[in-house]
Order: structure tokens, then sequence, then C-alpha cells
DNA sequence: GTGGTCTAGACCACC
DNA sequence: GTGGTCTAGACCACA
């Protein structure tokens, strides 16, 4: 499982790295029960400050995916597909509104925002 | 045309701001051409500060959805449905991405989540 | 002679007054003792409010291009070619400045900027 | 790399940086990757605001010549020499052209104002 | 009355 | 320490 993070972009960094966690969980690559890197060696690998990474892992146990056991690690949840609650697809309507609202004043109609869902479902999927 | 905002939110203000008049814009309520309100006029209705909606207004020129026109307001501009650029849509896909993935690792399935995106879009056109 | 405003220019109105009237005096329309409209008269023709007209005439009084005779009207000056002065020449250098910059940052060579200053130039001449 | 500013000046002091830093490019004092000191820093030591600042960077890179990296600073674009549209050059074209029909009324030839445009290029290349 | 600009000072998220 | 956001209040140019 490899984590590629962009220090341009404008997603935090922090947030880069949850959701290639999530990702490569997604794909399978991590499997419940699987141990993810210690705080300190990951950071270290992508030349990141600690806090960051410990930032990424507490808000995936905040999402329930993974669980961190002191002194131990953070391990994958066993089963973090239970499907969305009320409030779950609530908070994700509103996080993703913004954002579909600007693809429709651009121009874009509703097959074409499907598609691009799509081919993100697509690219996280297959690869990276 | 009612912009209503949610000071509590951890969207910025001056974003909700763009985004609800987009909105408008999408449901026709806005129409090529019709003026916003007064920057200043705006910001005491909503009981914020006028850097605020400024700040909106500058982004929504940035994004050639209004035009604003010094000492006289600001409009709509006129053509603002031109269709997605490749560049476009890279940046959409882009900020969905982390969206779409919580949402994948919550068990969703693509049928929930297209019946998700079709839902902020009904709810969008028909009325907020 | 005619002078056309677009007030959604962000140049303001009265300077794109100001310089009409300079374009026609170069393009021999508007000839010595010449008079301009009534500051009432032009006003309403281009549908401006009269101070922005009068703000217009003053300026021009105050580069030495018309006069203004209370009760009587603005009359193109007898002699305003009388070439550029030194604390001329660097105002107008100090107001180029600005715009000459961005076209050089936006990878304008000389020849391409000149170019673009003979285009103004012969456009200034030949209509409007 | 120095910036000074005169806040006497009709200019904004916004304008001043964002022109100055352009010239810094334009004589590679400041080059493809640099980093431009920080908008909190830059303020203090030229005795004006943050906002300020901040606004010279953010119209810097709204005209694509530098990118903002948030929580780490602002560099300079890789390829902000790209040549210019036609959209540029006829922005460029409606600002050069109120001065340049002033430098003609106040009888300077073609010759003359194309030497005035060259000593400025001259200046801008040169020092400051 | 409108937007443009500027200041002073504040809290927050991120690194 | 960095930029992001927000507030409160001010003066100016323009219409």
């Amino acid at each position: 499982m490899y984590i590629q993070i962009e220090p341009e972009s404008d997603i935090p960094i922090y947030s880069q790295v949850s959701t290639q966690v999530m990702e490569g969980i997604i794909r399978g690559e991590l499997a419940a029960g699987e141990v993810l890197p210690s705080v300190r060696g990951l950071a270290s690998d992508l030349g990141v400050n600690m806090h960051t990474i410990n930032k990424s892992y507490h808000d995936l146990e905040a999402k329930g995916v993974i669980t961190i056991v002191p002194k131990s690690g953070a391990v994958i949840s066993v089963a973090p597909l239970k499907g969305a609650s009320k409030e779950q697809t609530d908070l994700l309507s509103e996080k993703l509104r913004p954002t579909v609202v600007e693809a429709m004043v651009s121009g874009m109609n509703d097959d074409e925002i499907h598609a691009l869902v799509d081919s993100i479902m697509r690219n996280v999927r297959e690869m990276k």
C-alpha cells in the first residue's frame, strides 16, 4: 500500500492521507485487522510532520474506519461497511453540494455529472 | 431570491453566499443581466461584514458567473453556461473525490451514491 | 463628433469622455476654437449624470486641452500641441508602467508591445 | 529583491506591490519556484496591513504569475511566459489607450511615444 | 449610495 | 509560524 501526497494541493495533507487509506480499504489492499504503519514511520516516509499523520489517523478513527490501540498501533476495523445512516448521508450531501452546484452552474448536465462521479469511483477502485 | 447563512457551519460564510447565488442562477431565479443586491446592503441584511460579501462577489466574478461594475453593482453574466473544460472537470473531480471515497468506505454502493447526487441536484433545482 | 460610452467598462465614464474628446482633437474633428456641447446637453445625450461630464471638462481644462468660459461653454484651446515637458513625460511614464510591466510578464517581447502601441495610435487616428 | 512603496501615490499600494513583483520576475531576480516573503512578514517590513499584501498576492495568483500554497507560502509559477492571448492584448490595449491618447494630444509624435515605452522597458529591466 | 482601498486586531486550521 | 477567515470601522472616487 503506497501513499503519495501532493504538498501543493488545496486539500490538506492529513486529508489526503485519510482518503488514501480509505481507498486502500475499498480496493481490498487493506483488510480488516491489518495494521497501519506507525505514525512516526509514515510521517518520516512521507516527509511530513508527525502531528499531521496523527490527525489523519484520529480522523479515520472518528469515521469508524480504524481503531487506534495505544502502544500497539492502528488497525483496520472489522466491519466498516455497515451502510450509511441518515445522518451520514445528510453530512455527505452537505459536503458534496457546493461542488455539485459549481458543476451545474458551469453548464454540466445530469449525465455529465454522473459520469464524473463514475469516473472517480472507477479510478478509486482501479489503482490510485 | 433569499439567501440564508449558517454562521456555525464549518463552510465559510463567503462560500455559502457564493453557492446560494449559483443555486439561484441554476433555478432561474437570477437571470442573466439581473443585478445582485449591493455588497453593503446584503451584508447588513445577513448580519455579516461587508468584506465577507465582497469576497463572495469577487469569487463569483473569478468564476465568470457575475460581473462587478464599479459604482453600479454586480450583474449576472450573460452566458455562464459554456460547458466545462478539461481543467475544470479535473478540478471538480479533485474536490469531489474525498467525499465520494468517504461514501464508498461507509458501505454505499454505486447506485446509492448516484441517488445521493441526484437528490442534491433535485434539491438545488426545487427550492433551497 | 460622436461620443460613446461603455458603462460596464473598468474605466470611469468621465475618463472615457475626456479620452474621446482628445481623440476627436487628434483626428482633427474638433479644431481649435470650436465649442463643445454643453454639460447638460451632453449629459442627457449620454444618459449620465451632469456631474460626470462636468468632471470630464474640468479634467480636460487641467490638461490644457480646452478652456471653460463661464456662461458660454467649453472651447478647444488654440495650441494644445506644444510638445511634452519633462514632468509630463514622467507622469505619462508612471501611468504607462504598470500596464507595460503586465504585458512584459505575460510574455510579450519588445516588438509586440510596440506593435500594440502602434495599433492603438492607428485606431485613434482612423475612426473610434 | 527589494520592494519599495509610495504610500502617497494614487496607485493603490497592493498594485504597487504586484507590479514590483512582476518586475522582479522580468529581471530574473525572482525565478520560477522561488518563494515570496510571507504575507505578514512583507506587510510588517513595508509597514502596511497584512490584508493589503494578501490582496497583492491573490491578484498575482489570478494573473497566473504566482501560486499560493496554503500554510506554505507563495511561489513563482513555473511558466508565466506563455505569450498573450487575444483577450489579454485587448485588455492591455484598453488600459493603455487613455494614456497613449493623452501623450498624442500633448503633441508627442509616434517616435517619441515609442521612445517613452522603450525607456520604461529598459528601466524595468535594469534596476528599479 | 456604490464599490475600492486600507487599517487594526482577532481566532482558527494546518504544518 | 503560515495563510484563511471574519469583524469593525474608516476615507475616497465615482455616479
